[in-house]
DNA sequence: GCGACAG
DNA sequence: ATCTTGTCGC
């Protein structure tokens, strides 16, 4: 993949939220016009206290969902995890695989916040703007916003409401589990959002490209290399 | 000052 | 995110 490189990451927490405030401008929501044929997704795991991170990213071919590469990497990060400022933290060794991939992703999953985000620069927010390719941001918690209690069925889901603005969706993707949250990243409206995150998580409650990356991560970090 | 706070 | 054991529910 190509990959610009639009601004510095050693930078002061000063300095990353100026950045933030800047690409926020730069997040354009559109409904999805071409076929997605090829689907992304993104993870990191840590050593306990080092600061040695593997990245990993797979692609799925949608909608059947098979997996067509994976590719993994380690490496090292210098930026702590401030809540805000994730993206500094693993970006930069996500994009270091990014540019190993042969197959071109359609869209891309990223484990965390899109546009709800303090700024409106969560990390898929960020790295679809860096990359200009459509993102979605699918998390297990939540950063900010206010919801409303969400049905217990697959599939229901309620808005995350920030500051007057909806910015993303709390959606039970399994019945009776913890639902995660969804915000768009870049170049995908919410609605299609809550639809490829529904697409892609038939069983459980992470869909399946955040959740191979997932598994493949944390793989090669407790058993090392794999066939 | 206090509480909240993606991974 | 990581560490950590058993346990409860579908």
């Amino acid at each position: 993949m190509d990959i610009p490189d639009l601004h510095p990451w050693n930078v002061t927490y000063e300095e990353a939220i100026k950045i933030q405030k800047c690409l926020k401008d730069k997040v354009i929501l559109k409904k999805i016009d071409r076929r997605i044929n090829y689907i992304a997704g993104l993870d990191v795991s840590y050593a306990k206290g080092a600061n040695t991170i593997w990245t990993g990213v797979v692609v799925l071919d949608f909608p059947s969902l098979v997996k067509i590469e994976e590719r993994w990497a380690q490496s090292k990060v210098s930026f702590p995890y401030i809540p805000g400022l994730l993206s500094f933290r693993e970006i930069p060794a996500l994009l270091d695989i990014l540019t190993k991939i042969e197959v071109e992703p359609d869209l891309i999953f990223c484990d965390g916040q899109g546009i709800a985000h303090p700024r409106g620069l969560g990390i898929a927010s960020h790295l679809g703007v860096l990359l200009r390719k459509p993102t979605i941001g699918c998390a297990k918690s939540r950063l900010v916003g206010e919801f409303d209690p969400v049905g217990e069925d697959r599939g229901e889901h309620v808005y995350l409401r920030y500051q007057n603005r909806i910015i993303g969706a709390v959606v039970r993707t399994r019945s009776r589990v913890k639902p995660v949250f969804i915000s768009p990243g870049y170049g995908v409206v919410l609605k299609d959002c809550i639809r490829f995150v529904l697409e892609t998580c038939p069983t459980y409650r992470i869909p399946e490209p955040t959740r191979q990356a997932h598994l493949l991560v944390n793989s090669v970090r407790c058993n090392g290399v794999r066939s």
